[in-house]
DNA sequence: CTTTGCACCTGTTGGC
DNA sequence: TGCCAACAGGTGCAAA
């Protein structure tokens, strides 16, 4: 039996949590680790489910049943911690959560301070708010009238303001919509998630502004597809 | 220290 | 129909 199995094998799960985008399954001896990745899925399924293509884990439960990672993209991770679990350098050094108090427009615009750095790259990296992936960004800029390109550095505290309630409200509204399914994203239950339908920039290139009709503008920046208004962001 | 761009992978899509 | 390039929901790290 190999590392993670070895290391693992007859415990009890005392609890779960999440940081940022990882999981924390917590054992008796440890935390397991977990992050998705791109492409990353959990399933809980009988003991007897049939081997598919990209399964590369499975923990076996007392109730006879499977938790079962599949990843075809195989950007997710799978760690075994050992004591201070949030001391691990994954963990240690990340930025709060954007749901939480302590991420709010005074926060963002401190550490704005003296980055030449684009917004929107900004507001991705996780040392600085964790959890804003590539959708939300654009989309938490759109609201807050913010263009993505615009130097951290040079918002205002009022648009700080803006946008860190904006990252706020765009991720309360897509969790309460079940995610956003762009193509094979599905939650637990196996229902997609209806937040597409509220997109304002993603994916939406050449097509008219919800707000103004103008055609959102697509390019491309620190390698990601990035969508914004030209009209109503500035 | 900040910033940039690459690397890690497979699968799907669209153009020729 | 087939081939090939471009691109995809993330993020750690090396290099400059």
């Amino acid at each position: 039996m190999p590392g993670i199995a070895k290391a693992t094998d007859g415990q009890r799960i005392a609890g779960v949590r999440r940081r940022a985008k990882y999981l924390l399954i917590d054992l008796e001896l440890g935390s397991l680790l977990l992050h998705l990745g791109m492409s990353g899925s959990l399933r809980v399924l009988p003991a007897d489910a049939p081997r598919r293509l990209h399964d590369h884990v499975d923990l076996q439960l007392d109730s006879g049943q499977l938790l079962r990672f599949n990843d075809p993209r195989r950007f997710g991770s799978l760690h075994w911690l050992t004591g201070d679990v949030m001391a691990h350098p994954l963990l240690a050094t990340l930025g709060p959560e954007p749901l939480e108090d302590q991420f709010d427009g005074a926060y963002l615009h401190s550490h704005c301070r003296g980055r030449r750095v684009a917004i929107k790259q900004h507001i991705m990296n996780s040392h600085v708010v964790v959890g804003v992936g590539n959708i939300y960004a654009s989309e938490a800029l759109f609201r807050a009238g913010i263009r993505p390109g615009r130097a951290a550095q040079s918002l205002t505290r009022a648009q700080c303001d803006a946008l860190a309630q904006s990252i706020r409200d765009v991720l309360t509204m897509a969790i309460r919509s079940g995610g956003t399914t762009l193509r094979d994203y599905v939650g637990v239950d196996g229902a997609p998630g209806y937040f597409r339908q509220k997109l304002y920039v993603y994916e939406r290139a050449d097509e008219p502004c919800r707000n103004c009709s103008t055609a959102i503008r697509h390019r491309v920046q620190g390698q990601r597809s990035t969508y914004y208004c030209t009209q109503c962001q500035s």
